[in-house]
RNA sequence: GCGGAUGUAGUUCAAUGGUAGAACUUCAGCCUUCCAAGCUGACUACGUGGGUUCGAUUCCCAUCAUCCGCUCCA
């Protein structure tokens, strides 16, 4: 599948500051990882692509950008809570694992149900309950496992003041989903979409930036009718998939999965991932497509005693709009981005280039600015201050201007703009492309709207 | 969380119980008329904390991080 190993992809991230490891003076911290100078520019360009596309662009959907702390009753609404009795307890024997009140279930027939971890140790030391792996009764305490990060409002550490980090940014669109059916007057069908940071206590991260603790997700809940959900279903797995291709990724690296009927969640009655193969894995998803029916909105009403129904206008008749969800994290799609652009070339002078192939409209760098050599400075610096405020570019004039080109292909930027002594005379510059290291001239009064053109998506 | 491996400049790799060396990269200067040329110079490292020792980057312990496997995954 992929030609590169992903130890030498992450190694070319690092050396060329799109990623840095978190804390690194610190000697880092598990699994936190921080944009560089380079990725902070792919990251938000990646977001603003999907803003664009998928809330300006789209006829159907508008965005919100909802607070990460929320009222706890929006976990117990959904579940996410309940995860936090969960106890687990570990073999000392054969490092197996076990929800401690499943084992004892299983054992006794007893329930454990609300038991605190204290209270099931003395259930399985008393019922001398054994590992069903390899039968031995030497378990580790029972622990809660925590799944969503816990803090405290005010500063006062007590019960009542806890707050969790959000571990998903869609409750923060339904939570507000009447607040947008007043405000935006939208009519059914309409989605509503949002970026932002989620935070999972994630037992095993890991991967590079494939799984962290913190990330950022890209969530659309599109809203529609009962019985209409599995055409527009099949409608935002064909437009994110398209998106993807449209970004540049190959699409020999690429599958949707759709989950199987053990696979899916009591409540979706469709669900489907779009995967990449990474080189790290055989395929790992990128974006998550679910039909996820009425389920939110009816725990949000049950918990919340609000209404939340959509009243057809015509009609008159109210009911619970069933939600389709297209689920993508940012830090994915940056890492899946990459190692589709990452390549390696054998030149014909027996050299190697290393080049992103980088979708223009992605790239960090648009256009370096170089002139061809350092008596040229002061023109191209002219024209570099001009070129900057249509587009992110950079001007460089250290070395040959050969090595500069090299440089920039390592980085992804798909122009570099040479000023030469013609240039003085003719009123025009050589523009060299990343891909096929073509040139061209171009005169300098066209010259933007000529990349502009290119850089479109 | 468990088991295993690893940890020396940004990267790749040395050496050493007694002041850590190189190449590439980076930066400055010279030079340079279109794909990593050359010359001169400069910056930069023993993950962290203990212990043993006259002296530890080297030996021991702990810790942190990374990788692999297991486990888990709304």
């Amino acid at each position: 599948m992929n030609k590169y190993s992903f130890d030498e992809i992450v190694a070319h991230l690092r050396n060329t500051g799109y990623v840095y490891q978190g804390s690194e003076i610190y000697g880092g911290l598990s699994n936190s990882w921080d944009f560089g100078v380079l990725g902070s520019f792919l990251k938000k360009n990646i977001k603003d692509l999907w803003w664009r596309e998928f809330i300006e662009r789209s006829p159907y959907n508008v965005g919100i950008d909802s607070a990460i702390l929320m009222n706890p009753k929006t976990w117990e609404a959904t579940g996410h809570l309940k995860g936090f009795s969960d106890s687990m307890v570990d073999c000392k024997e054969c490092k197996s694992r076990f929800r401690a009140d499943q084992l004892i279930e299983e054992a006794t027939g007893l329930s454990a149900d609300g038991k605190s971890p204290e209270e099931m140790d003395a259930m399985i030391a008393e019922h001398k309950i054994v590992c069903p792996k390899c039968g031995k009764h030497n378990f580790t305490s029972a622990r809660p496992f925590n799944l969503m990060f816990k803090t405290y409002i005010g500063t006062l550490e007590d019960a009542k003041s806890v707050v969790y980090l959000r571990p998903e940014t869609a409750q923060g669109i339904f939570v507000n989903f009447n607040n947008v059916l007043r405000t935006s007057r939208k009519k059914l069908p309409f989605g509503i979409g949002q970026i932002g940071k989620s935070f999972r206590n994630e037992i095993t991260p890991g991967n590079f930036i494939f799984r962290v603790r913190e990330f950022e997700q890209m969530e659309l809940e599109f809203f529609c009718r009962p019985g209409e959900d599995l055409s527009w279903y099949q409608y935002w797995v064909s437009t994110c998939f398209g998106f993807i291709l449209r970004m540049g990724v190959k699409e020999e690296n690429l599958r949707i999965r759709p989950h199987s009927k053990e696979e899916l969640s009591f409540y979706s009655t469709a669900t489907s991932d779009i995967e990449y193969a990474f080189p790290f894995t055989d395929w790992g998803e990128v974006w998550g497509i679910a039909d996820r029916t009425d389920y939110d909105l009816k725990r949000h009403m049950e918990y919340s005693k609000e209404k939340l129904l959509y009243r057809d206008p015509t009609s008159g008749e109210t009911f619970v709009p069933y939600c389709i969800e297209p689920s993508v994290g940012v830090e994915r799609l940056f890492l899946m981005l990459v190692c589709d652009a990452y390549d390696k070339e054998s030149l014909d002078n027996g050299e190697e280039r290393i080049v992103m192939h980088l979708h223009p409209a992605l790239a960090p760098v648009k256009a370096c600015v170089c002139p061809l050599v350092k008596k040229l400075s002061e023109p191209a610096r002219a024209l570099f201050e001009d070129l900057i405020n249509d587009f992110h570019c950079e001007f460089d004039e250290a070395g040959t201007v050969g090595k500069r080109y090299r440089r920039n292909d390592a980085i992804g930027t798909p122009f570099c703009i040479t000023y030469d002594f013609e240039s003085l005379e003719d009123n025009c510059v050589t523009v060299r492309h990343r891909d096929s290291m073509k040139q061209e001239r171009v005169a300098i009064a066209e010259l933007k709207d000529y990349l502009k053109k290119r850089l479109e998506f």
